[in-house]
RNA sequence: GCCGCUAUCGUCUAACGGUUAGGACAUAGGAUUCUCAAUCCUACAAUUGGAGUUCGAUUCUCCAUAGCGGUACCA
């Protein structure tokens, strides 16, 4: 057992450079003004080069709940785990959030540049900070350097399994917890690499009360784990920088993912070991995914889900507004309701509440989401569609891009297909379906055959018929009544005559409505396209 | 193995301890006298199991089971 002193010696052997105080620090991060009740949130995501749902779905709930109570949200980036980190990792982040119209108030606005007071707020950069806060943790006798190596780790590990017990480190398994100054001296000479654990008092018999937001009250067993805090490399981990950082910046919500209810006794620890007060939390479940190979649910996995990446949705065109609806809806339940009573508002003035969150896992349902991706395309003129495909596949589809800027009013035109009136036309998930469905007003590949229901031969009359008697000039009804004229002289069904004539002019046996299929080709390339296929019968 | 969280139709969920257990998505059928999409109507479909408390339990308690999460010098 080392002494007061030993322990001021020990603090000041590891980080001699370091000369601030707390206060030093607590100083240059005073209390937010803020009005009664206003939410400090924040994201913190690791630019990993890979934004999950998962991940989008708590940085909407943290803007949303920021934004309701006039508060602030906070992005900062945790790239403590440089093994993992990507190049260009901020900006995939950025550009995802950003994509889906999900904006924060403060924190990272780029690679290498930020917003707000309380930064800086890319980990990487608050070295200092961490190591003032945890030399004082050894000063006071909470921390300490362990200079276990991995084969060692391994080897209580496998003793603990075998005995049936609690794995980690933790009370006697701890063997650098109370060696004396001079043992540590002597490792530190030789150059052993260390770490700075938790020197924890917690009793894992003893059991405390508290309030998640979401989760309710919630019973937790004391920690008694002597957790890693600052890596061999310097980096503080995870559990560390969060209540440092959080602190710091004056969060006063933690809204984070439902994997992290484990560590919560840890964290509850660290707060009051650094004589912080606790924020409140927030820990919203996962979003799951039924497994294919044996129908179990899981985590939406990176790996195995191509809609677990955000980039899924940006690269097929996916409206912000339905994936924002589709999570708000899995958020809380009620957001449907509301949605009825609001038709036209835009889904970020809705309320969420914290208790109206579901408890367990939510399985992602992208069926769902493309059912909402449909209504909301439903809204919009077909200018406006015009402009997001234009917007959209400038990056994503060049082709399409060309094409429509050299045919504005004709794809105007294609998209106002069944658009107008109260029967509105819903094919359109994804903006990477428009091409497929301008496709036919631009080239026909292929026919599809109709032989077997109309004949080759009445297919050949009907149309003749259809040329000879077509009157650009009457409206739909008429028009149709033409094509039931034409049914009865030649004794077939209308919908014979009117799939004759769809698969002429479109080359499929499915399209939209005729009529205006007709119309915005117009009447020449109409009969063009009519004679071409009559040639190939 | 150990620790924790959760449990209502296929999926997301609603239901002061008293309801014919409701809605949405999906699926099936029908209507819209041209296909497809949409829309409207109808149908299908659930309280994990077992004890207990209670006049009465989806709701409260306990046990079991299952799912999920954690058990890292990842977040």
């Amino acid at each position: 057992m080392r002494t007061e002193e030993e322990n001021i010696k020990l603090a000041e052997l590891l980080y001699p450079n370091i000369k601030d105080s707390r206060e030093d620090i607590m100083k240059k991060y005073p209390k937010r003004e803020l009005e009664e009740g206003a939410m400090v949130t924040r994201f913190a995501p690791s630019p990993t080069g890979f934004l999950h749902m998962g991940g989008v779905y708590s940085s909407l709930v943290s803007t949303m709940m920021a934004k309701q109570t006039n508060g602030v949200s906070i992005l900062r980036i945790e790239d403590t785990d440089k093994g993992r980190e990507v190049e260009n990792g901020i900006s995939l982040i950025l550009g995802g959030l950003n994509g889906l119209g999900i904006h924060f108030i403060e924190g990272v606005t780029g690679e290498d540049t930020e917003a707000g007071e309380y930064g800086p707020y890319v980990q990487s950069r608050r070295l200092p900070i961490y190591h003032t806060f945890i030399k004082e943790m050894i000063a006071n006798g909470y921390a300490y350097p362990c200079f276990m190596t991995e084969k060692e780790l391994n080897d209580i590990r496998d003793k603990q399994l075998a005995l049936g017990v609690k794995t980690g480190c933790y009370g006697d398994w701890a063997k650098w917890r109370n060696a004396s100054l001079d043992e540590i001296k002597a490792m530190l000479d030789k150059g052993a690499p260390y770490v700075i654990r938790l020197r924890s008092t917690g009793d894992a018999n003893k059991t405390y009360d508290m309030v998640d937001l979401v989760k309710g009250k919630v019973t937790l067993r004391e920690n008694d784990m002597d957790a890693v805090l600052i890596k061999s490399d310097g980096f503080p981990v995870y559990h560390f920088a969060h209540p440092v950082d959080d602190t710091l910046m004056c969060v006063t919500h933690v809204v984070r993912g439902d994997e992290w209810f484990s560590s919560l006794p840890l964290h509850v620890e660290l707060f009051n070991k650094l004589g912080f007060e606790l924020p409140q939390y927030c820990h919203i479940a996962p979003l799951m995914k039924i497994d294919g190979d044996d129908n179990s649910k899981r985590k939406l996995s990176k790996r195995k889900d191509p809609e677990a990446d955000v980039q899924f949705y940006v690269k097929n065109g996916y409206p912000k507004e339905g994936v924002i609806e589709y999570l708000l809806n899995l958020a809380n339940s009620n957001f449907y309701d509301w949605r009825k009573a609001n038709p036209d508002a835009s889904p970020f003035d809705f309320i969420l509440r914290f208790e109206k969150f579901n408890k367990a896992g939510a399985l992602f349902d992208i069926v769902k989401l493309d059912n909402a991706c449909k209504d909301y395309w439903a809204t919009l003129s077909a200018e406006e569609i015009y402009d997001r495909v234009v917007e959209w596949s400038s990056t994503y589809d060049k082709e399409l891009n060309s094409l429509l800027l050299e045919n504005k009013d004709y794809c105007t035109a294609i998209l106002n297909i069944e658009r107008t009136g109260d029967k509105i036309r819903k094919d359109i998930v994804k903006l990477a379906d428009v091409k497929d469905l301008m496709s036919i007003f631009f080239d026909i590949s292929s026919y599809e055959d109709i032989s077997n229901r109309v004949s080759t031969d009445m297919q050949k009359n009907l149309l003749q018929e259809y040329i000879s008697t077509y009157d650009d000039s009457v409206d739909g009804v008429a028009w149709f009544d033409n094509v039931k004229n034409i049914a009865t002289k030649y004794n077939v069904s209308a919908g014979d005559v009117a799939m004759t004539i769809r698969v002429a002019i479109t080359g499929r046996t499915k399209s939209p409505d005729l009529y205006q299929v007709i119309h915005v080709l117009g009447k020449e390339e109409m009969f063009n396209r009519i004679s071409l296929y009559l040639k190939k019968l």
